[in-house]
DNA sequence: GTTCTAATTGTGTACGTACACGAAGTTATC
DNA sequence: GATAACTTCGTGTACGTACACAATTAGAAC
């Protein structure tokens, strides 16, 4: 018999008031079956009766499954610094919730080249997983793996940019549209009379996508507001300085504007020419990074944009987690916020 | 003796290599003394050796001290609608935590009354109480509360705003000086010839510290960029449309201005009129609340300053709760993100 | 009724830490 | 050398959940 010692909490006193042991609770709790219906019925009315809600703590604690994810990113470079944050941000959740019950492994590919993201998806998939996390920069490749995944029961969530027709388990990135029309909304303060440059600077084409989406928002709000102003575009394809610098001078022999817009973090180099001409033009970009601080304290660059890079591998990490260890619901889309860098505020903002 | 079994994990495996029992090692670690001098080198050894970092989840699970926190800010108006958010940051902590081991009580009072602030701060001191999270919106009786919590050995974090010469064990908010100075610098793209207008709206005077820092910065980062911009101050202390209203068209009969900085979250109420009388004004205010979201959307106000009121309040919670908890060491100044806000970005804006 | 199988339920131990209590061992006191 | 008093240390149980295994009961077959 069970005794009488009220007070009880969680299971155990769920088992009390059923009149039956702990096991036959987790039992149902667990949908483990091989539980007598009318017992289940009772067990589940006191259940929600008393909304119970389990102990994480104990939960997690008392359960020793290990899911394993990988983490299929961009490797840091010089020129892409940036993805040095995603990564902190994963580090940072696993740290932060605590490491019991998941293990993680990097598999980073070079940006600048396609086949590296399938060789290391290859190996990605040649191991036991339960999930990954994926920035799907080269939309072919990442089409591709995504399917394997799915045919694999492997889950998969995007971030930072999304691809056409896939359904991760969840995006967790910007919504690279409206993150143009904030730098129209922004471009507009700014320009006067003489128009605007976006440019986009990457080697692989491919991993364009999301610079295309950005430029569509720019216009679409610059034209909204009139119809008048000039809106040059330019895409290169070689990011060191020399070609740049090249071809803004080239591009600048012809024709004047008052704001050149770069649709990636790219804008430090733009920065340097400006600099170094002494050009009265301004300048917006994107993200927080050491290169393009540099030039936002001293004045080259305006306005930066930021979209939560390390953020973004937090919840891409806590989403893995929410979904896989606590089974709740997750979002299919979590735009992250659009962030407003200036030299007045960007020391304040946190990653 | 010990069972030679390896792979122990955490205070066994150490208990196991020093030769004593997990208490022994539990002594230690909690500086519980009646450990045996050359034992307590030993075991510390050990423990550093180890880098040992004992499990969270178990530590919590296992500990049964409960912990008395009291929150002491403004309770929420239509008039202060912003206090909301605080509070929901507070709660979402609680939420996320782990409600084991902690323990709430709300004591809100109102804005328009200070002795509602001493008040319930006597009630507070009235409970046996470990932390207090305060909003010291009155300076004078915030000071006096704060000292006797000094005397009483009762910790405290001030949010939202400080107050000067206390040093509580955190201060969780805004730089208010550099968030004036990112008003100035938008400022700055805003005005043309005609100047600016700097509002303060405040029923208690008192309640304005935190409102003249914030004119401080904005004003020295225009007096930074030219020496000629107009700019006129004006304090309002009704806080009703209808007054606001009348001192604004008594102060633009004999002055014109560009734009309308508010330097706190009344802007709705000079957004309203300025729609009333379709002014070519701009205007920038302060923070998220639905009632200057709506001219956020409709074009009247252009910029709103926010600085993640939620997440203040969140952070608060946290910090006590790892100063006593997990007993890390406290940041004193957590200044929050200055986060810009416009028609384009403010639905990706997360609280 | 007996025996056997399947369905149902209970017992016990583990997760890593906290802490009450009690068991040794040591030193002091007469 | 016996007793007290203190120092030092170990045993055992608890926290709330998970799960392996054992135990009980019900139903079927003879």
């Amino acid at each position: 018999m069970i005794k009488e010692d009220s007070n009880l909490i969680g299971v155990k006193e769920i088992a009390r008031r059923a009149n039956v042991s702990i096991a036959t609770v987790d039992r149902v709790l667990h949908k483990r079956g091989g539980v007598a219906a009318k017992t289940k019925q009772r067990i589940e009315e006191i259940i929600k009766e008393m909304d119970y809600k389990p102990n994480m703590l104990a939960k997690r604690l008392a359960s020793k499954k290990i899911y394993r994810f990988a983490v299929l990113i961009p490797e840091e470079s010089k020129e892409t610094e940036y993805w040095k944050l995603p990564l902190d941000g994963i580090k940072l959740a696993l740290e932060e919730e605590g490491i019991f019950g998941v293990e993680v492994t990097y598999y980073l590919f070079d940006l600048d080249d396609r086949n590296s993201f399938t060789e290391q998806g290859k190996k990605i998939l040649a191991t036991p997983i339960d999930a990954v996390i994926i920035a799907p920069s080269f939309i072919t490749e990442a089409m591709e793996f995504s399917k394997t995944c799915m045919e694999k029961k492997i889950k998969f969530v995007f971030i930072n940019s999304d691809i056409p027709l896939i359904t991760p388990l969840s995006y967790i990135g910007p919504d690279l549209y409206q993150s143009g029309r904030m730098a129209g909304n922004i471009a507009h303060y700014l320009i006067k009379d003489k128009g605007v440059l976006v440019l986009n600077i990457s080697k692989e084409l491919d991993a364009t996508y999301h610079l295309v989406k950005k430029t569509e928002g720019f216009e679409s709000y610059l034209r909204e507001k009139d119809s008048i102003t000039q809106i040059h575009k330019l895409t290169l394809n070689q990011t060191d300085y020399e070609s740049v610098s090249l071809e803004l001078e080239k591009f600048l022999q012809y024709n004047e504007v008052d704001l050149i817009f770069v649709t990636n973090s790219r804008v430090f180099v733009v920065a340097e020419y400006i600099k170094e001409k002494g050009l009265p033009i301004k300048l917006i970009g994107y993200d927080y990074l050491e290169s393009n601080l540099k030039f936002l304290e001293d004045g080259e660059i305006d306005f930066l944009i930021s979209q939560q890079p390390v953020k973004q591998g937090y919840i891409a990490m806590q989403t893995l987690y929410n979904y896989f260890i606590t089974s709740e619901d997750v979002m299919k889309i979590q735009h992250m916020p659009i962030d407003v860098l200036t030299k007045e505020n960007y020391k304040y903002y946190k990653l």
